[in-house]
DNA sequence: GTAGCCAACGGCACCCGGTGCCGTTACCGT
DNA sequence: ACGGTAACGGCACCGGGTGCCGTTGGCTAC
């Protein structure tokens, strides 16, 4: 859940003083994600990826701040890019469309990214751990899309109208995951699009 | 989250072969709650729990398996009770209406009880190490919701509608649980049902 | 009353994630 | 060569969580 290339940095590394680091964020988290694939989130040390990366395990906590984040890769980049995009919608394009537009271009990735990604994506959805720590990140989220809302609806972002907008365009994009987990040959962006178009009759399909 | 009076001991307990039990599943959660009120979730350990139940640390772990469990009750059987409720929903009565009566029920208490069902759900909601563990939870409850709305669009329960159902209607039920915390005044049942009859149009609301 | 069953208790040692502290290392500009 | 600077990484420590195992104490049977 966070597009396009990032910076290969803790922080920006140019001609600066002081030693040069070691690793990147962006590596750190490869390493990371082979172990986890391989032998699993929880059966991973924290030692274990320091070791396979060449640092300490003390480096490691100034990459990230817990073992949890090393599954989300620059989580608060994906997050600006959302913001920004919503930011420019245009102010006559109905608000789901606005949205779902968004969305995908949020969960849009390099083909060649595609199959780390599912690994990813597989540990939030299913190690209980990250599933727990996770929420504060669908939380953030879900902040981005109300305050979208509330924006569009002159409302206050946490209104009752705005928040459930969250929620539901959350729940849209986390079952759309869960599909294409479980169907590898599926299309993200095609199941994405189907879930958020789902939610303008949402309940009109219900009220039968 | 759960309802009326649930059972006072971790195992049945009549006359039964072995040492009797020292305390309570409700009675420890209590004494933690009374703690986490005074001195905050983090600064609380579990030995301070156990110390003030008058128990070893070992077998706090017994009545919860963390201290994170300590803050939900007994929330399986708070579960158990919203299926059954919606299981004997008049096969009639529209699909969000059972919905919105099953979790009024759900979110009933005893008048005695309201003060530190409001501490606990100020952790829950506030306290990150809580918001990410009640995750968990929260993904059970949905499922019980969207098995039922799987049942009576007859569709499977990892569909997409009625995983739209079951997020839909946490987000409203949090919601409303925020505006509880943020105005002490107000009914928690009338803010819940208020933001569960907002579901009925909220896209259409939202159209606009 | 005494023997023995049985489950709860709780200490102990251990693992692992996470943090504060601090000395070390390595690149930089002067 | 030197001093500034920032990343590195060891160390000691904390707290949550677990496996192990001996202890406790109420119960039933004899």
């Amino acid at each position: 859940m966070a597009e396009g290339l990032v910076d290969d940095a803790p922080l920006p590394h140019g001609p600066r003083p002081g030693r040069p680091t070691v690793t990147s964020r962006s590596e750190l988290e490869q390493r990371a994600l082979e172990l986890f694939a391989v032998r699993g989130f929880e059966a991973t040390t924290v030692d274990d990826i320091a070791a396979a990366a060449g640092i300490g395990r003390r480096t490691f906590f100034r990459y990230f701040a817990s073992k949890n984040d090393a599954v989300w890769g620059d989580f608060e980049q994906g997050l600006s890019d959302l913001r920004a995009r919503l930011a420019t919608a245009a102010p006559g394009q109905p608000l789901l469309d606005a949205l779902r537009e968004a969305v995908l271009a949020f969960n849009r990735f390099d083909p060649a990214e595609v199959p780390w990604h599912r690994d990813r994506m597989a540990l939030i959805l299913r190690v209980p751990a990250l599933q727990a720590h996770s929420a504060l990140r669908y939380a953030a989220w879900r902040d981005v899309v109300a305050e979208f809302a509330a924006r569009r609806l002159g409302e206050p972002a946490d209104a009752l109208l705005p928040q459930l907008v969250g929620h539901s365009c959350l729940g849209a994009a986390m079952t759309a995951y869960e599909q294409w987990l479980a169907h590898p040959d599926a299309d993200l962006q095609q199941l994405l699009d189907r879930a958020l178009r789902a939610l303008d009759g949402s309940w009109a399909g219900v009220r039968g």
